[in-house]
DNA sequence: TATATTTGCATCGTGAACGATATAAATAAC
DNA sequence: GTTATTTATATCGTTCACGATGCAAATATA
């Protein structure tokens, strides 16, 4: 009754507070190009496919359309991305990166390095990361279902 | 310039990802209670140790007074918890459990297991879980400086 | 072809997170 | 003892997350 209540015994406050932490070193690099977290994810998106329809990144972060939505607004109207309509399916909204967003991946170079290098620790390591990685996409792939 | 930026690649976007889906995993065992994932934590800190000003539940689960207190705040309104004004510093807000929050300790007994279980895969396992722990607690110990 | 269902996206409401700021009580400095 | 600083909490504004619901376009079914 004692053991298993207790916050230390929890994965999920742990993976809570590294996730909370971690976003947070993120926060000063991002913010100076007004990026937040989530919208930095969706430039990963983009980056690596330009004009996506919403579903499918949504699809790709794991999160749902009424996440996304406001999100890629606020993106648009700060310039980021642009919307438009699909052409064959008038369903779709598909988002295509600006000038301005192509340009951020550029000024953003340093930032995967600068948090890589802040979370670098004793069990932590680039030997280590690999396990950690494994972990954490089977607990991922467990929860999807 | 690519492999860096490569979704699958990002500790963080992994660590966020398994924290939500895990956090998931929780909703509709916590909800039948009338509790969120957040509020469950604070019950965890209080069936730790109950009475305990704002600024100590909030250090413990390492989040902020003004996200905890308005928190705190719906959990009276829902009767789990008290707060009163410290006596012998009247700028503190003590907070204990009603008789509703410690029943809900024996009522939620079957949350660890059953969440436990869930996440219960190929590489994470009894065996493999305390590797993960430390590696968390490492992470969060570094990003907390 | 008309109707039903599914799909893609959006809107709404609630509850976190968190930076910035405010307020009052306690403590320190003078 | 008066003033300055620190500390504990609260308020406010913005941005997620996400369940519930709505709507229009596409597809399936009758």
């Amino acid at each position: 009754m004692e053991e298993k209540f207790k916050l230390e015994n929890q994965l999920c406050f742990k993976l809570y507070t590294a996730s909370r932490l971690l976003t947070q070193a993120y926060h000063p690099l991002l913010g100076e190009h007004g990026l937040t977290y989530p919208q930095y994810l969706v430039l990963l998106v983009l980056w690596e496919k330009d004009a996506q329809p919403v579903n499918d990144i949504a699809k790709r972060l794991l999160l749902e359309t009424n996440t996304v939505t406001p999100l890629l607004k606020r993106m648009e109207a700060e310039g980021i991305v642009a919307r438009r309509k699909g052409k064959e399916d008038a369903r779709q909204m598909i988002v295509t990166l600006t000038k301005k967003g192509r340009d951020l991946q550029k000024k953003l170079t340093y930032v995967p390095e600068t948090v890589g290098n802040a979370v670098i620790c004793e069990s932590v390591t680039p030997e280590t990361v690999p396990g950690l990685f494994g972990m954490l996409d089977d607990i991922i792939k467990q929860l999807k279902q």
